[in-house]
DNA sequence: TAGGTACATCGGCAGATGTGGATATATCGC
DNA sequence: GCGATATATCCACATCTGCCGATGTACCTA
């Protein structure tokens, strides 16, 4: 099968069709490490419930009790565990336990990354 | 029922429950419209294929065809396509048709919040 | 106009995800 | 120990998601 001459993005041709396609651009075969890792802890955040835990956590100064991230937010407990797993797995909080209570905070190694994304202004 | 006495954050009882609790954080009951866009985004950036394509984007300094896009990638063209139109959908990118081919690059109202983010050190 | 090419859309499928009731575990107060 | 409470886990269910083959649409070239 002929393919049709691409076109570079340099060039970026409408009328007049460049040469044949060169290195087009770096684009990983598949997925880095860093790529993976950055995915899932996007795909955490990409939740109203986990961002609006994340937020809350980020601007505390002190790990927040389990109870205070349930109670503000219309769902279920297991519900809200859950999604605090979701966000332990992810490596984005870690939970302590005093009692019957749990703790929850922003996990030490990721914590600045989720501040410096949080603080992204969504125009 | 009665409510165990509940820890506030600030004094984070281990032994000695403190009093009983109060106004415990900003945490708002419904999410916010801010909050739904940006776990709508975050959602987008939460996959090895759309991050890549993503990534690739906001370093380009123009607009990239959509078959440079996929030929790096292990999927077939019906796939990227739909990953394009969840970013699109999404409000992070933009096309444009050029004969049969599709330009693709940031959206111009979002670009800085794109890179912004993606900016972020992974640790 | 006809054939070929690039991209989008449709339809279906397997697996992941969000939700909550029921239950288990651990702790506190009596 | 016993009852009550806080959190985690289990299970089921509806929905969403990622993937791809088949098909549709628009465009280019001859």
């Amino acid at each position: 099968m002929k393919t049709m001459t691409r076109p570079t993005t340099r060039t970026l041709p409408v009328t007049q069709p460049a040469a044949d396609c060169c290195t087009p651009l770096v684009i990983p075969t598949s997925p880095d490490a860093g790529t993976t890792t950055a995915a899932k802890r996007f795909k955490a955040l990409g939740d109203t419930t986990r961002l609006t835990i994340l937020t809350t956590l980020a601007a505390a100064p002190e790990p927040v009790c389990a109870c205070d991230l349930g109670d503000g937010v219309e769902l279920e407990q297991p519900t809200i565990s859950h999604h605090l797993k979701v966000l332990r797995e992810a490596g984005l909080v870690i939970s302590e336990r005093r009692g019957t209570w749990g703790f929850y905070q922003l996990h030490p190694d990721t914590a600045a990354w989720v501040r410096a994304v949080l603080a992204a202004a969504p125009d």
